[in-house]
DNA sequence: GCCAACGTTGGC
DNA sequence: GCCAACGTTGGC
């Protein structure tokens, strides 16, 4: 999951440990939202920022609901082609579980593309919010903070 | 601020 | 269903 740490940081995330992650305006990234189930964990990952990273960890704590934001005409999220018999976009409930120890450039993701196996987040013009992390993926990764 | 790489929109 | 125009994302 990407955030910009202005909007929404792993500070912030920590210091209300319950979030509702709404917003997600794009199909695919939707789509991988509805996909997540309890007790699923995901990457935080900061972007548009000094340096772009993965740094801490989530869990899903509630599977996806209609996205409270998109009937709310006050939000900057706001879809007018959302009502609540027809929603367009979801959110789910996350949990704060833990910073990383030391956070993983973008950086060091790329110099071990080779196991991370075509990690989504890294493919070429990949501007998704939400991508799916293989548990082969998610043990390398995690190899990636111990060794940073 | 630039710009490549998308996704979305809307006229036809 | 096509596709041009436009908007957005996100690293640099």
């Amino acid at each position: 999951m990407k955030s910009e740490p202005d909007e929404f940081s792993i500070d912030d995330f920590e210091r209300r440990e319950l979030e509702e992650w709404t917003g997600v305006r794009n199909y695919q990234a939707r789509n991988f939202l509805r996909a997540m189930q309890l007790g699923d964990q995901f990457f935080l990952y900061h972007s548009s920022c000094d340096e772009p990273g993965i740094v801490g960890i989530g869990e899903i704590v509630r599977l996806a609901v209609p996205d409270p934001t998109q009937f709310d005409s006050a939000s900057d999220y706001f879809d007018e082609r959302s009502s609540a018999a027809n929603p367009r976009w979801s959110s789910v409930l996350c949990k704060f579980v833990r910073r990383l120890h030391s956070n993983i450039k973008l950086d060091t993701l790329r110099a071990n593309a080779e196991k991370l196996d075509n990690f989504t987040l890294l493919a070429k013009g990949t501007r998704l919010s939400v991508i799916p992390v293989h548990p082969k993926q998610w043990q390398q990764i995690l190899k990636l903070e111990s060794q940073s």
